[in-house]
Parts: structure tokens; C-alpha cells; sequence
DNA sequence: CTCGATCCCTGGACGC
DNA sequence: TGCGTCCAGGGATCGA
């Protein structure tokens, strides 16, 4: 469930505490998780933690070159995925580890950073060089950085439905299902609508609620929906502000009609049946299923 | 290109 | 209390 905001907010919080911290040694438990467990292991011990940041749904912790190597495999870094129940925290060497806890680091400062994952939808992966400039280049623009003009050029002749545009990470990183069912409830758009169908007002409105959405997420530092926690254990605010996500049967704050649920790009999705209007294609489904009713 | 189905995995909700 | 069952959900992959 960590979407841009919440991965933005832990990031930060590591940038703040953990940057600078050199690894001394790594343990692994279950690795299933890991692209290369083995490179992983003995790569990262001996780097600093240079800075954090977040690409996409990912963070990417930036690695100094081990003392004696000359730096040939050029930049490296531990990419992050913290998937739906990740968590990558730091925590005093002596705190016992908590169950899920899969990799430990050792850090300079006597204490430890964690990655504890339940259900180990997450990844990680020590990539450099140009494997890892091959697969930042997977991901598509960030919602955060682009410009309407890119926004419109990315969306405006594909046949797919919006959600799925948005949700795909080759198209923009860091968009899950929470922030796109709020920005098309904010821009008044269909999440099942076809994505050449919007026009430039439509186009201008989602791109303009995309980033307001996910501007004051990160100002409220995420969702909590579940279990999600900073680096600092604190929970985020934004799902106070949802307006349709897990809404279902809650009256839409426009209008009251009950917020409906329904499958679109195979992720439920939350919407205002009045103020987000179907597209044709799905207005012939629903007659389909009355024909097949009245039979 | 786009879609749906399937798998991965565990905890939480729910029914009995 | 304790089972069993179902479901969520990002992403990879495969076939239609």
C-alpha cells in the first residue's frame, strides 16, 4: 500500500537519520524477496549510506564505493521496494527484532536498519552502473516533476482506460490505487473512461488534481490504511482527506450519492456514479446485464 | 496494444 | 477459543 507519499515520507525520514551511516555487515533471513541475495550481502557492507530518496514506488539508497575499489561498477545503489506491508526502519542494535524482519544492517552508529515484510510483496536489489541506470529507465515520468504538456502527451492517444494509464509505472512511477481513485474523484473523471476520450480540460484537471492529491499526502506525511508507519513509527494523516477510496455506500462530498465500487484495470476502485459519469462502454455493460436479468 | 487471469504471501475479517 | 475460508493488493508473466 506505500504509494508516492508515503515511500516520499519515509525516505525523508531516512535521509534524516540514516545518511552518512556507513553498513558494517549485513544478515539476511528469508530472501525470496532479493534479486541477487548473495551480491547484496557482500556489496553493501563497507559503503556509506550516501542519501535516500524516492523513485517511483521505490527508495533508492545511494552507496559510496568500498575503500579500495576504484569505483569501476560506477554508481551504485540499494533499491527498495517496500510492496504492500514493508518497512525499513532504523533501531538500536539491542532492540530484539521484530518476526518478518528479513534483512539487517549493521550500521556505524551502533544501530540497525531493518526491512521487516510480512508478506514479502516487496523487493530489493544492490544494483550500479548501467544495470542500474537500465532499470531506473523502465519507469515513466514522476507525477511530481512533470509538466501538463508530458502529462497530455503520455495519455492522449492510448486506448486504455485512465486508471489503468495511471497505474501503470512505465507510464508514471509512483501511483497506486489510492492516489488515483482520489485524483480522478477531484477531477470529476471515470476511472473506466478511456484515456483518448478525455479532452484538454479533462487532461488539464487530472493533471492538476494528480499533483494537489499528492502534494498535501505528502504534507500529511501518507495513509495509514492498514499498518503503514514512517521511519519514525509515525502513522500518516491523508487517509482523513480520502474522498473516495474505501468510501463504499459514504455519501460523495459534492453531491451524497453513495460511492460506488467496482473493477476497473483489475483493482477495485471507488468513485461518484454522478459527478464521475460512465463512459459509453460501460453503460452498454450495464444494459447487457439488465437484458440478461429481464430473460 | 490492451485485457483478464494467475501467482506470489500473510494477516485480518468473518462465519460457525 | 479455534478452526477454515475468503480477500486484499503491486507487480511479473502469459495467453487471448
Amino acid at each position: 500500500m506505500p504509494e508516492l507519499p508515503e515511500v516520499e515520507t519515509v525516505a525523508r525520514g531516512l535521509q534524516r537519520s540514516v545518511a552518512g551511516q556507513k553498513i558494517l555487515s549485513v544478515a539476511l533471513g528469508k530472501t525470496d524477496f532479493i534479486d541477487n541475495p548473495d551480491v547484496l550481502e557482500s556489496e553493501l557492507s563497507g559503503r556509506n549510506v550516501v542519501r535516500v530518496e524516492r523513485y517511483g514506488k521505490f527508495m533508492l539508497l545511494w552507496l559510496s564505493a568500498r575503500q579500495g575499489s576504484n569505483n569501476s561498477g560506477g554508481e551504485a545503489a540499494l533499491l527498495v521496494h517496500l510492496g504492500m506491508t514493508g518497512m525499513l526502519v532504523p533501531r538500536p542494535a539491542a532492540e530484539p527484532h521484530v518476526k518478518h524482519t528479513h534483512v539487517v544492517m549493521q550500521l556505524g552508529d551502533g544501530r540497525e536498519l531493518r526491512y521487516i515484510d510480512p508478506r514479502r510483496f516487496g523487493r530489493m536489489a544492490f544494483l550500479e552502473g548501467e544495470t542500474l541506470a537500465e532499470e531506473l529507465g523502465r519507469f515513466g515520468l514522476d507525477p511530481l516533476e512533470m509538466r501538463l504538456e508530458q502529462f497530455s502527451a503520455r495519455i492522449h492517444q492510448r486506448s486504455a482506460r485512465i486508471k489503468a494509464l495511471l497505474l501503470d509505472q512505465r507510464v508514471f512511477r509512483g501511483v497506486g490505487n489510492i492516489y488515483a481513485d482520489e485524483s480522478l474523484w477531484k477531477a470529476k473523471i471515470h476511472p473506466a473512461q478511456l484515456a483518448r476520450r478525455l479532452k484538454p480540460e479533462q487532461l488539464q484537471k487530472l493533471y492538476a488534481a494528480l499533483q494537489s492529491v499528492l502534494q498535501k499526502a505528502i504534507l500529511l506525511r501518507g495513509s495509514s490504511i492498514s499498518d503503514f508507519l514512517d521511519a519514525e513509527g509515525m502513522p500518516g494523516e491523508y487517509q482523513q482527506h480520502h474522498r473516495a477510496y474505501g468510501r463504499e455506500g459514504k455519501p460523495c462530498f459534492r453531491c451524497k450519492t453513495p460511492i460506488r465500487r467496482a473493477m476497473v484495470a483489475g483493482r477495485s476502485s471507488y468513485f461518484c456514479p454522478n459527478c464521475q459519469p460512465p463512459p459509453r462502454s460501460e453503460k452498454k455493460k450495464k444494459r447487457m446485464a439488465q437484458k440478461r436479468r429481464t430473460r
